[in-house]
DNA sequence: ACGATATGCAACCTTGAAGTTGCATATTGC
DNA sequence: GCAATATGCAACTTCAAGGTTGCATATCGT
């Protein structure tokens, strides 16, 4: 096998909605606190980030529609955290396409030095 | 400096245009396609998409307004190339979210192992 | 029981993305 | 010069993203 731990890489297609949920200026702040601060409340997440918690809890169930984020419920507040195998996944993603394009920057000079 | 060659982390703000730009099915497809055959010219780039050459224009301006795509003017032709140090910038920022992630779990597993 | 706190849900508004069509302009090759 | 090829530019349509307000519902703590 080419990968340890079973990953899988993501195709295009795949890869597009995750990126897409990782395109905006406030979500992106979400996944950024969530990974220095850990597990974080909608109530707490939102403070602070100028738009109303009703906006934030949208843009969570965005990251959670690409898979980028989990959710549970503790008492009477919600719990978000993390998916950081997602994360990954698009990492490697942009890995794959860095690669491809040394090869053929590669190609593109020994074709240019045999001629 | 902390990091060879200059290359200078992405924050949030700068760094959602990117993966927004990289959101998009059709543009990723595009990443993808010059980064495995190289510079290529918007009819070639069109050809076999589905849409309009027009709109495929539309798409490359997109990624170059992200900084990840170049062009250049060849004859009567336009050729666009990948601008891989973006497409890097963006996966280390991806990475140093992890990294983030990683402390943060392992903070969180001694203070349970305290407790 | 009750006030305070934390979410959930829905309707509504505004704006920009994505795609199209139509037409103008620039280059190439004979 | 001229037909073919390759872009550039602009107006128009459709639709969903991002935000808001208002109100209902669920939990916690005393």
């Amino acid at each position: 096998m080419s990968r340890s731990r079973g990953a899988t890489a993501l195709r295009a297609d795949d890869a597009a909605p995750v990126f897409a949920a990782l395109g905006d200026a406030t979500r992106l702040h979400l996944v950024g606190r969530l990974s220095t601060d850990g597990p974080l409340s909608i109530t707490r997440l939102s403070a602070g980030t100028g738009v109303t918690r009703q906006a934030i809890t949208r843009h969570l169930h965005a990251l959670d529609g690409a898979g980028l984020v989990r959710s549970s419920r503790r008492g009477r507040e919600r719990v978000w955290e993390l998916e950081v195998k997602r994360l990954e996944k698009a990492r490697r993603y942009l890995d794959r396409i860095s690669a491809q394009w040394d090869a053929a920057a590669d190609r593109l000079r020994s074709f240019v030095e045999d001629h």
